[in-house]
DNA sequence: TTTGACAAACCAACCAGTCAGTTATATTAA
DNA sequence: TTAATATAACTGACTGGTTGGTTTGTCAAA
């Protein structure tokens, strides 16, 4: 035991568990108002500790932010790594990437919206580490089609529309997962869905597209 | 004429451009930062007047941002509108959606990134109005659909999953054209697309999903 | 001479980041 | 075991700079 803390109450000093505190509530700030409308004031409030805290366990705003980004896409990389083993075949490889991304949205609430804004802003704050990563997941879209197509399992299609296919509306659904969730009571129920629908809707179009003829 | 102005210099005094130029450079601001990192100085500074003018020809920065929202929401309107004359059927509906809102975010190139934030956001800044028109947008989707169907010209099919299989693609595409754009010289040439490929493939994918059989 | 279009200067509020301490806990010494 | 010491974890209060919004006054045109 290394720790001696008073009985039955909650450990008044936990550097690990503090930075953890800040991080999620850090992630929580930036998805709901970005990275220009969140405050690190909030952050730490949200935290319950004092805002100087955020600059003894990380470097800046930005630097949160950063790590923020650089956890979320290294997530994505680990599961879809450890989804598709070598020899996978092409469609396993469309279909495990939907599934990876979609797993990740839903564990990480606020994965969605800071990767759309992110989007929208241009990467501006994304740097070179996440980027990579980034770039070796899209490039593992475009190394699926190229290798369906010369199989001939899949129609030639411009991977990049793919991954637009793929990501932006995945991203869309569990960023506007609050948004329907306050709309409950009013939203028609077939308009209702599960993450497997979403899963199994994004797999089937996708592949559609790609083995699918002309209509 | 009404405007008599200095031979060979431009009229110093011209409220309605003067409002327009403001209009524009928010715009871009609002697209490339987001409302809470848009600063009104650099607006004004964009627009090459005083920061007062803001103030003189839009109530504030959140009332010229409502009115960025509510022209782009209602330039889509009115363009699909013009599109689908009655009688249309489900196919031409959906083709002319995908059009209507490629056309104009080309058209607007300020308009996806926008949009694509204010998801991200929950539509914090959207108002009644505006959300009307987005929801009577929507709407045509969901009605689309729903005479493809019962007509048996269509697949059943989640309405809201369609939306996003064609909103989301066009909204990343249109918003990653600058980033795409930095990026040129690096990028594949294959990976180069113009608006009509696009076009035609969310069409293409989108109908081959309301027709198409499970794969 | 009146008025609409504009700018300089100003203000109060806010906000990221800092700093001088304080306290809880681990370590060491006796 | 305990007292003394060291230090990691933490806070309140502050600052310099920024920002949305306002006020007051100027100037061109009718």
């Amino acid at each position: 035991m290394t720790a001696r803390r008073r009985s039955g109450s909650a450990a008044r000093r936990n550097a690990a568990a503090t930075r953890e505190r800040l991080f999620a509530a850090a992630a929580a700030e930036f998805a709901a108002r970005g990275f220009a409308g969140a405050k690190v004031d909030r952050i730490a409030h949200a935290a319950r500790v004092n805002k100087a805290m955020l600059y003894y366990h990380f470097k800046s705003k930005a630097g949160v932010y950063a790590e923020i980004l650089h956890d979320m896409f290294q997530a994505v990389a680990t599961r879809l790594a450890g989804s598709t083993p070598p020899g996978s075949s092409p469609e396993d490889r469309i279909r495990a990437m939907v599934e990876a991304i979609a797993r990740e949205a839903e564990a990480r609430p606020h994965f969605p919206a800071i990767w759309l804004r992110e989007i929208a802003e241009g990467g501006t704050h994304v740097d070179k580490g996440s980027m990579a990563i980034v770039a070796g997941i899209l490039h593992q879209v475009v190394a699926a089609v190229k290798e369906g197509v010369s199989s001939k399992r899949f129609v030639p299609a411009n991977p990049l529309l793919v991954q637009f296919g793929i990501v932006a509306p995945l991203l869309m659904f569990f960023a506007t997962a609050p948004l329907r969730r306050r709309a409950a009571g009013r939203l028609d129920t077939a308009l209702q869905l599960t993450t497997e629908q979403v899963i199994a809707h994004v797999q089937r179009v996708t592949l559609l597209t790609l083995q699918g003829k002309h209509p």
